[in-house]
DNA sequence: GTCTTTCCATACGGTAAAGTACGGCTGCGG
DNA sequence: CCGCAGCCGTACTTTACCGTATGGAAAGAC
Protein backbone atom coordinates (compact mmCIF):
# COMPACT_ATOMS: atom_id res chain seq x y z
CA UNK A 1 0.00 0.00 0.00
CA UNK A 2 0.96 3.65 0.73
CA UNK A 3 3.55 4.19 -1.99
CA UNK A 4 3.57 1.64 -4.87
CA UNK A 5 6.73 1.35 -7.26
CA UNK A 6 8.51 1.42 -4.28
CA UNK A 7 10.93 -1.39 -3.76
CA UNK A 8 12.38 -1.57 -7.06
CA UNK A 9 16.36 -2.28 -6.67
CA UNK A 10 17.38 0.35 -9.04
CA UNK A 11 15.80 3.63 -8.52
CA UNK A 12 13.83 3.74 -11.21
CA UNK A 13 10.69 2.50 -9.32
CA UNK A 14 9.00 1.32 -12.58
CA UNK A 15 8.22 4.17 -14.30
CA UNK A 16 5.13 5.21 -13.08
CA UNK A 17 3.26 8.94 -12.43
CA UNK A 18 2.42 10.09 -9.36
CA UNK A 19 0.07 12.88 -8.25
CA UNK A 20 3.49 14.36 -7.47
CA UNK A 21 4.94 14.18 -10.95
CA UNK A 22 1.80 15.78 -12.35
CA UNK A 23 1.92 18.73 -10.30
CA UNK A 24 5.35 19.44 -10.68
CA UNK A 25 4.79 19.02 -14.65
CA UNK A 26 1.75 21.42 -14.05
CA UNK A 27 4.09 24.35 -12.64
CA UNK A 28 6.41 24.02 -15.48
CA UNK A 29 3.26 24.95 -17.69
CA UNK A 30 1.99 27.71 -15.51
CA UNK A 31 5.58 29.04 -15.70
CA UNK A 32 5.83 29.02 -19.49
CA UNK A 33 2.34 29.62 -20.77
CA UNK A 34 0.40 30.65 -18.02
CA UNK A 35 -3.18 29.27 -16.41
CA UNK A 36 -4.85 29.37 -19.83
CA UNK A 37 -2.14 27.08 -21.23
CA UNK A 38 -2.63 24.66 -18.11
CA UNK A 39 -4.71 21.56 -19.97
CA UNK A 40 -4.90 18.16 -18.89
CA UNK A 41 -3.86 17.10 -22.75
CA UNK A 42 -1.10 19.11 -22.98
CA UNK A 43 0.07 18.23 -19.75
CA UNK A 44 -0.17 14.58 -20.18
CA UNK A 45 1.69 14.86 -23.66
CA UNK A 46 4.15 16.64 -21.48
CA UNK A 47 4.54 13.82 -19.48
CA UNK A 48 4.79 10.79 -22.27
CA UNK A 49 0.91 9.69 -21.01
CA UNK A 50 -2.10 10.66 -21.89
CA UNK A 51 -5.05 12.09 -20.07
CA UNK A 52 -6.57 8.43 -19.31
CA UNK A 53 -3.50 8.73 -16.48
CA UNK A 54 -4.54 12.03 -15.75
CA UNK A 55 -8.38 11.33 -14.79
CA UNK A 56 -6.99 8.41 -12.66
CA UNK A 57 -4.86 10.70 -10.43
CA UNK A 58 -7.04 13.30 -10.84
CA UNK A 59 -11.13 13.40 -10.55
CA UNK A 60 -10.80 16.63 -12.89
CA UNK A 61 -8.42 19.45 -14.38
CA UNK A 62 -10.13 21.57 -11.56
CA UNK A 63 -8.93 19.16 -8.69
CA UNK A 64 -5.12 19.98 -10.10
CA UNK A 65 -5.33 23.46 -10.20
CA UNK A 66 -6.81 23.60 -6.41
CA UNK A 67 -3.80 21.40 -5.85
CA UNK A 68 -1.28 23.71 -7.79
CA UNK A 69 -2.59 26.84 -5.55
CA UNK A 70 -2.16 25.00 -2.36
CA UNK A 71 0.93 24.16 -3.11
CA UNK A 72 2.30 27.25 -3.83
CA UNK A 73 0.91 29.16 -1.14
CA UNK A 74 2.36 26.61 1.62
CA UNK A 75 5.58 26.70 -0.47
CA UNK A 76 5.46 30.97 -0.46
CA UNK A 77 4.64 30.64 3.62
CA UNK A 78 7.38 28.32 4.21
CA UNK A 79 9.99 30.65 2.26
CA UNK A 80 8.65 33.27 4.37
CA UNK A 81 8.85 31.95 7.82
CA UNK A 82 12.96 31.21 6.93
CA UNK A 83 13.27 34.63 5.99
CA UNK A 84 11.51 35.65 8.92
CA UNK A 85 14.58 35.17 11.11
CA UNK A 86 17.36 37.14 10.76
CA UNK A 87 20.61 37.64 13.02
CA UNK A 88 19.90 40.83 15.03
CA UNK A 89 21.41 43.81 13.41
CA UNK A 90 21.26 42.09 10.39
CA UNK A 91 17.73 42.95 9.31
CA UNK A 92 18.15 44.91 6.39
CA UNK A 93 20.98 43.31 5.30
CA UNK A 94 18.07 40.61 4.98
CA UNK A 95 15.50 42.33 3.23
CA UNK A 96 18.13 43.48 0.88
CA UNK A 97 18.28 39.94 0.25
CA UNK A 98 14.51 39.16 -0.10
CA UNK A 99 14.50 41.71 -3.16
CA UNK A 100 17.47 39.77 -4.55
CA UNK A 101 15.57 36.29 -4.46
CA UNK A 102 12.57 37.96 -6.22
CA UNK A 103 14.97 39.56 -9.39
CA UNK A 104 13.79 38.10 -12.50
CA UNK A 105 17.69 37.32 -13.76
CA UNK A 106 17.75 34.99 -10.28
CA UNK A 107 14.76 32.67 -9.92
CA UNK A 108 13.41 33.17 -13.54
CA UNK A 109 11.17 30.09 -12.88
CA UNK A 110 9.74 31.17 -9.58
CA UNK A 111 8.57 34.55 -11.02
CA UNK A 112 7.43 33.32 -13.57
CA UNK A 113 4.52 30.98 -11.15
CA UNK A 114 4.24 34.62 -8.94
CA UNK A 115 3.31 36.35 -12.30
CA UNK A 116 0.52 33.66 -13.45
CA UNK A 117 -0.67 32.71 -9.98
CA UNK A 118 -1.39 36.86 -9.50
CA UNK A 119 -3.17 37.01 -12.85
CA UNK A 120 -4.82 34.04 -12.01
CA UNK A 121 -6.09 35.87 -8.71
CA UNK A 122 -7.81 38.22 -10.79
CA UNK A 123 -10.21 36.25 -11.72
CA UNK A 124 -10.57 33.53 -9.49
CA UNK A 125 -11.66 34.28 -5.59
CA UNK A 126 -10.12 30.77 -4.49
CA UNK A 127 -7.01 31.92 -6.39
CA UNK A 128 -7.17 35.68 -4.73
CA UNK A 129 -7.54 34.17 -1.33
CA UNK A 130 -4.47 32.26 -1.45
CA UNK A 131 -2.63 35.89 -2.90
CA UNK A 132 -3.61 37.57 -0.18
CA UNK A 133 -2.91 34.99 2.13
CA UNK A 134 0.50 34.83 0.86
CA UNK A 135 0.64 38.86 1.04
CA UNK A 136 -0.58 39.29 4.51
CA UNK A 137 2.51 36.66 5.44
CA UNK A 138 5.22 38.10 3.18
CA UNK A 139 4.28 42.14 4.24
CA UNK A 140 4.00 41.09 8.23
CA UNK A 141 7.70 39.13 7.83
CA UNK A 142 9.11 42.55 5.99
CA UNK A 143 7.22 44.74 8.56
CA UNK A 144 8.87 43.06 11.54
CA UNK A 145 12.40 43.05 10.19
CA UNK A 146 11.76 46.40 9.40
CA UNK A 147 10.59 47.63 12.75
CA UNK A 148 13.80 45.56 14.38
CA UNK A 149 15.92 47.63 12.35
CA UNK A 150 14.32 50.69 14.66
CA UNK A 151 11.41 51.96 12.00
CA UNK A 152 8.44 52.95 13.39
CA UNK A 153 5.15 51.01 12.58
CA UNK A 154 4.02 52.87 10.39
CA UNK A 155 7.04 53.85 8.57
CA UNK A 156 7.84 49.43 8.21
CA UNK A 157 4.58 49.06 6.84
CA UNK A 158 5.00 51.75 4.15
CA UNK A 159 8.50 50.00 3.33
CA UNK A 160 7.17 46.53 3.40
CA UNK A 161 4.55 47.33 1.06
CA UNK A 162 7.11 49.04 -1.08
CA UNK A 163 9.34 46.67 -1.33
CA UNK A 164 6.95 43.70 -2.30
CA UNK A 165 4.69 45.59 -4.79
CA UNK A 166 8.52 46.94 -6.50
CA UNK A 167 9.72 43.67 -6.45
CA UNK A 168 6.64 42.19 -8.41
CA UNK A 169 5.98 45.08 -10.54
CA UNK A 170 9.77 45.50 -11.48
CA UNK A 171 8.97 41.87 -13.03
CA UNK A 172 6.23 43.24 -15.26
CA UNK A 173 8.10 45.73 -17.07
CA UNK A 174 10.26 45.87 -19.59
CA UNK A 175 13.19 48.41 -19.04
CA UNK A 176 16.36 47.14 -19.93
CA UNK A 177 16.98 49.83 -22.96
CA UNK A 178 16.72 52.46 -20.01
CA UNK A 179 20.24 52.04 -18.73
CA UNK A 180 23.24 50.48 -19.78
CA UNK A 181 23.60 49.68 -15.80
CA UNK A 182 20.41 48.45 -14.71
CA UNK A 183 21.92 46.20 -11.82
CA UNK A 184 23.08 49.60 -10.65
CA UNK A 185 20.04 50.91 -10.67
CA UNK A 186 17.97 48.17 -9.21
CA UNK A 187 20.76 48.61 -6.38
CA UNK A 188 20.16 52.36 -5.68
CA UNK A 189 16.67 51.62 -5.65
CA UNK A 190 17.28 49.01 -3.58
CA UNK A 191 18.95 51.19 -0.97
CA UNK A 192 16.13 53.33 -1.49
CA UNK A 193 13.64 50.87 0.29
CA UNK A 194 15.79 49.29 2.75
CA UNK A 195 17.65 52.78 3.14
CA UNK A 196 21.56 51.59 3.86
CA UNK A 197 23.39 54.75 5.15
CA UNK A 198 24.79 55.36 1.65
CA UNK A 199 22.01 56.38 -0.26
CA UNK A 200 23.11 58.70 -3.39
CA UNK A 201 22.96 62.14 -3.47
CA UNK B 1 -18.44 57.06 -49.37
CA UNK B 2 -16.12 57.56 -45.73
CA UNK B 3 -18.38 56.84 -42.98
CA UNK B 4 -21.67 55.46 -44.26
CA UNK B 5 -24.42 56.00 -41.16
CA UNK B 6 -24.04 59.78 -41.25
CA UNK B 7 -26.60 61.66 -41.65
CA UNK B 8 -29.28 60.67 -39.84
CA UNK B 9 -31.09 63.75 -37.83
CA UNK B 10 -31.32 61.58 -34.72
CA UNK B 11 -27.86 60.68 -32.63
CA UNK B 12 -28.83 56.69 -33.80
CA UNK B 13 -26.73 56.49 -36.58
CA UNK B 14 -28.25 53.59 -38.10
CA UNK B 15 -27.41 50.79 -35.31
CA UNK B 16 -24.40 49.92 -37.05
CA UNK B 17 -20.95 49.01 -35.76
CA UNK B 18 -17.58 49.79 -36.96
CA UNK B 19 -14.39 49.02 -36.16
CA UNK B 20 -13.80 51.66 -33.19
CA UNK B 21 -17.19 50.01 -31.64
CA UNK B 22 -15.70 46.74 -31.84
CA UNK B 23 -12.36 47.99 -30.49
CA UNK B 24 -13.91 49.83 -27.54
CA UNK B 25 -15.78 46.27 -26.45
CA UNK B 26 -12.44 44.40 -27.14
CA UNK B 27 -11.02 46.75 -24.57
CA UNK B 28 -13.80 46.21 -22.25
CA UNK B 29 -13.57 42.33 -22.21
CA UNK B 30 -9.54 42.07 -21.97
CA UNK B 31 -10.06 44.46 -18.63
CA UNK B 32 -12.35 41.58 -17.53
CA UNK B 33 -11.23 38.75 -19.04
CA UNK B 34 -8.10 39.01 -19.93
CA UNK B 35 -6.23 38.27 -23.52
CA UNK B 36 -7.60 34.66 -23.31
CA UNK B 37 -10.83 35.86 -22.46
CA UNK B 38 -11.17 37.83 -25.77
CA UNK B 39 -12.69 35.30 -28.31
CA UNK B 40 -14.45 36.54 -31.64
CA UNK B 41 -17.93 34.46 -30.55
CA UNK B 42 -18.06 36.51 -26.94
CA UNK B 43 -17.07 39.51 -28.20
CA UNK B 44 -19.72 39.46 -30.87
CA UNK B 45 -22.48 38.54 -28.49
CA UNK B 46 -21.15 41.45 -26.22
CA UNK B 47 -21.91 43.85 -28.84
CA UNK B 48 -25.04 42.26 -30.06
CA UNK B 49 -24.41 40.80 -33.44
CA UNK B 50 -23.41 37.24 -34.87
CA UNK B 51 -19.37 36.94 -35.84
CA UNK B 52 -20.58 37.74 -39.04
CA UNK B 53 -20.27 41.15 -38.49
CA UNK B 54 -16.62 40.93 -37.10
CA UNK B 55 -15.43 38.95 -40.26
CA UNK B 56 -16.83 41.53 -42.48
CA UNK B 57 -14.72 44.47 -40.15
CA UNK B 58 -11.82 42.56 -39.82
CA UNK B 59 -9.51 39.95 -41.65
CA UNK B 60 -9.26 37.67 -38.51
CA UNK B 61 -8.70 37.68 -34.37
CA UNK B 62 -4.98 38.22 -34.85
CA UNK B 63 -5.94 41.79 -36.70
CA UNK B 64 -8.60 42.93 -33.92
CA UNK B 65 -5.33 42.15 -31.31
CA UNK B 66 -2.32 43.98 -33.74
CA UNK B 67 -5.34 47.00 -33.62
CA UNK B 68 -6.28 46.86 -29.95
CA UNK B 69 -2.25 46.54 -29.22
CA UNK B 70 -1.36 49.62 -31.36
CA UNK B 71 -3.96 51.65 -30.07
CA UNK B 72 -2.86 50.93 -26.57
CA UNK B 73 0.30 52.07 -26.89
CA UNK B 74 -0.56 55.19 -29.13
CA UNK B 75 -2.82 55.81 -26.08
CA UNK B 76 -0.24 55.80 -23.38
CA UNK B 77 2.51 57.52 -25.03
CA UNK B 78 -0.45 60.43 -25.58
CA UNK B 79 -0.59 60.05 -21.40
CA UNK B 80 2.68 60.23 -20.84
CA UNK B 81 3.41 63.11 -23.06
CA UNK B 82 0.56 65.43 -21.49
CA UNK B 83 1.99 64.70 -17.88
CA UNK B 84 5.66 65.16 -19.05
CA UNK B 85 4.72 69.06 -18.84
CA UNK B 86 4.60 70.46 -15.16
CA UNK B 87 4.88 73.68 -14.19
CA UNK B 88 8.62 74.51 -13.24
CA UNK B 89 9.19 73.73 -9.75
CA UNK B 90 5.71 71.63 -9.55
CA UNK B 91 7.59 68.35 -10.89
CA UNK B 92 7.42 66.13 -7.29
CA UNK B 93 4.00 67.21 -7.43
CA UNK B 94 3.50 66.09 -10.91
CA UNK B 95 4.87 62.68 -10.05
CA UNK B 96 2.94 62.18 -7.24
CA UNK B 97 0.06 62.74 -9.81
CA UNK B 98 1.34 60.21 -11.69
CA UNK B 99 1.41 57.42 -9.05
CA UNK B 100 -2.23 58.62 -7.79
CA UNK B 101 -3.37 57.92 -11.33
CA UNK B 102 -2.33 54.49 -11.66
CA UNK B 103 -3.89 53.57 -8.49
CA UNK B 104 -6.40 50.73 -8.88
CA UNK B 105 -9.30 52.90 -6.91
CA UNK B 106 -9.68 55.32 -9.20
CA UNK B 107 -8.95 54.21 -13.06
CA UNK B 108 -9.37 50.49 -12.22
CA UNK B 109 -10.54 49.73 -15.91
CA UNK B 110 -7.34 51.34 -16.92
CA UNK B 111 -5.34 49.25 -14.62
CA UNK B 112 -6.84 46.02 -15.85
CA UNK B 113 -5.83 46.53 -19.37
CA UNK B 114 -2.54 47.99 -17.97
CA UNK B 115 -2.01 44.34 -16.79
CA UNK B 116 -3.76 42.09 -19.13
CA UNK B 117 -1.26 43.66 -21.83
CA UNK B 118 1.85 42.82 -19.41
CA UNK B 119 0.70 39.36 -19.19
CA UNK B 120 -0.05 39.55 -23.07
CA UNK B 121 3.65 40.44 -23.45
CA UNK B 122 4.72 37.71 -21.94
CA UNK B 123 4.24 35.38 -24.11
CA UNK B 124 3.51 37.54 -27.39
CA UNK B 125 6.89 39.38 -28.73
CA UNK B 126 4.75 41.91 -30.65
CA UNK B 127 3.32 42.95 -27.18
CA UNK B 128 5.93 42.43 -25.68
CA UNK B 129 7.62 45.24 -28.41
CA UNK B 130 4.76 47.59 -27.07
CA UNK B 131 5.34 47.38 -23.58
CA UNK B 132 9.05 47.70 -24.01
CA UNK B 133 8.47 50.94 -25.74
CA UNK B 134 5.91 52.11 -23.17
CA UNK B 135 7.97 52.04 -20.53
CA UNK B 136 10.87 53.71 -22.17
CA UNK B 137 8.21 56.74 -22.77
CA UNK B 138 7.22 56.46 -19.44
CA UNK B 139 10.51 55.92 -18.05
CA UNK B 140 11.81 58.70 -19.38
CA UNK B 141 9.43 61.32 -19.05
CA UNK B 142 9.68 60.84 -15.25
CA UNK B 143 13.33 60.71 -15.26
CA UNK B 144 13.22 64.11 -16.65
CA UNK B 145 10.36 65.23 -14.01
CA UNK B 146 13.14 63.87 -10.92
CA UNK B 147 15.77 65.73 -12.77
CA UNK B 148 14.39 68.42 -13.38
CA UNK B 149 13.29 68.95 -9.36
CA UNK B 150 16.98 68.86 -8.84
CA UNK B 151 17.86 65.10 -8.80
CA UNK B 152 21.35 63.48 -10.44
CA UNK B 153 20.89 61.89 -13.65
CA UNK B 154 21.30 58.02 -11.77
CA UNK B 155 18.99 59.21 -9.36
CA UNK B 156 16.72 60.51 -11.01
CA UNK B 157 16.18 57.05 -13.14
CA UNK B 158 16.35 55.21 -10.14
CA UNK B 159 13.63 57.01 -8.65
CA UNK B 160 11.81 56.87 -12.22
CA UNK B 161 11.87 52.74 -12.02
CA UNK B 162 10.81 52.43 -8.84
CA UNK B 163 7.77 54.50 -8.74
CA UNK B 164 6.70 52.58 -12.21
CA UNK B 165 7.17 49.18 -10.83
CA UNK B 166 5.84 49.92 -7.25
CA UNK B 167 2.44 51.24 -8.99
CA UNK B 168 2.55 48.28 -11.67
CA UNK B 169 3.22 45.90 -8.57
CA UNK B 170 0.58 47.16 -6.49
CA UNK B 171 -1.88 46.64 -8.29
CA UNK B 172 -1.01 43.00 -8.71
CA UNK B 173 -0.86 42.71 -4.72
CA UNK B 174 -3.76 42.54 -2.18
CA UNK B 175 -3.18 44.23 0.73
CA UNK B 176 -6.50 45.05 2.05
CA UNK B 177 -5.99 43.34 5.66
CA UNK B 178 -2.50 44.25 5.67
CA UNK B 179 -3.63 47.82 7.62
CA UNK B 180 -6.61 49.47 8.82
CA UNK B 181 -5.70 53.04 6.53
CA UNK B 182 -3.97 51.96 3.58
CA UNK B 183 -4.47 55.10 1.60
CA UNK B 184 -2.13 56.37 4.54
CA UNK B 185 0.41 53.89 3.68
CA UNK B 186 0.37 54.51 0.07
CA UNK B 187 0.50 58.62 0.83
CA UNK B 188 4.09 57.49 2.88
CA UNK B 189 5.21 55.55 -0.10
CA UNK B 190 4.62 58.07 -2.59
CA UNK B 191 6.55 60.05 0.07
CA UNK B 192 9.23 57.87 0.17
CA UNK B 193 9.40 57.74 -3.75
CA UNK B 194 9.18 61.03 -5.13
CA UNK B 195 10.60 62.70 -1.46
CA UNK B 196 8.60 65.66 -0.17
CA UNK B 197 10.08 66.86 2.51
CA UNK B 198 8.01 65.82 5.10
CA UNK B 199 9.07 61.86 4.91
CA UNK B 200 7.71 60.76 8.00
CA UNK B 201 9.68 60.18 11.01
C1' DG C 1 -38.15 51.97 -58.49
C1' DT C 2 -33.88 49.43 -59.43
C1' DC C 3 -29.30 48.60 -58.22
C1' DT C 4 -25.37 48.49 -55.60
C1' DT C 5 -22.86 48.77 -51.46
C1' DT C 6 -22.74 48.03 -46.71
C1' DC C 7 -23.48 45.38 -42.96
C1' DC C 8 -25.03 41.34 -40.73
C1' DA C 9 -27.25 36.35 -40.06
C1' DT C 10 -27.06 31.54 -40.94
C1' DA C 11 -25.01 27.45 -41.85
C1' DC C 12 -21.07 24.76 -42.30
C1' DG C 13 -16.41 22.51 -41.59
C1' DG C 14 -12.43 22.03 -38.83
C1' DT C 15 -9.80 21.94 -34.47
C1' DA C 16 -8.86 21.65 -29.66
C1' DA C 17 -10.02 20.50 -25.35
C1' DA C 18 -12.82 18.37 -21.19
C1' DG C 19 -14.78 14.39 -19.51
C1' DT C 20 -16.42 9.44 -19.79
C1' DA C 21 -16.38 4.52 -20.71
C1' DC C 22 -14.04 0.79 -21.07
C1' DG C 23 -10.57 -2.30 -22.09
C1' DG C 24 -5.66 -3.89 -21.54
C1' DC C 25 -1.31 -4.54 -19.41
C1' DT C 26 1.69 -5.34 -15.35
C1' DG C 27 3.18 -6.72 -11.05
C1' DC C 28 2.08 -8.53 -6.63
C1' DG C 29 -0.61 -11.46 -2.96
C1' DG C 30 -2.50 -15.71 -2.48
C1' DC D 1 -0.81 -19.63 -11.73
C1' DC D 2 -4.82 -17.01 -10.83
C1' DG D 3 -6.84 -12.92 -9.84
C1' DC D 4 -7.09 -8.33 -8.41
C1' DA D 5 -5.73 -3.66 -8.06
C1' DG D 6 -3.08 0.04 -9.87
C1' DC D 7 -1.97 2.49 -13.95
C1' DC D 8 -2.62 3.78 -18.51
C1' DG D 9 -4.36 3.77 -23.69
C1' DT D 10 -8.23 4.24 -26.96
C1' DA D 11 -12.36 5.72 -28.52
C1' DC D 12 -16.20 8.45 -27.93
C1' DT D 13 -19.29 12.60 -26.80
C1' DT D 14 -19.85 17.29 -26.00
C1' DT D 15 -18.68 22.01 -26.05
C1' DA D 16 -16.46 26.05 -27.62
C1' DC D 17 -14.21 28.42 -30.73
C1' DC D 18 -12.02 30.00 -35.51
C1' DG D 19 -12.71 30.90 -40.04
C1' DT D 20 -15.50 30.53 -44.60
C1' DA D 21 -19.34 30.69 -47.71
C1' DT D 22 -23.31 32.60 -48.87
C1' DG D 23 -27.64 34.81 -48.66
C1' DG D 24 -30.43 38.73 -47.19
C1' DA D 25 -32.02 43.22 -45.42
C1' DA D 26 -31.48 48.20 -45.56
C1' DA D 27 -29.98 52.54 -47.07
C1' DG D 28 -28.24 55.52 -50.37
C1' DA D 29 -27.07 56.31 -55.68
C1' DC D 30 -29.16 56.97 -60.11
Amino acid sequence: MQTPNSKNRAGATRQTLDRKAWIQAANDVLAEEGLAGLRVEVLAKRCGVTKGSFYWHFRDRQELLDEVLSQWKDGRIRDVTKQAKADPGKEIEQLAHVIDVYSASRNRRGIQIELAVRDWARRDPKAAAVVAEVDQWRLRSAKALFAASGLSEREAKSRSLLLYAYTFGLSLMIYEDFDTDVPMLCQQISDIIARSRRSAS
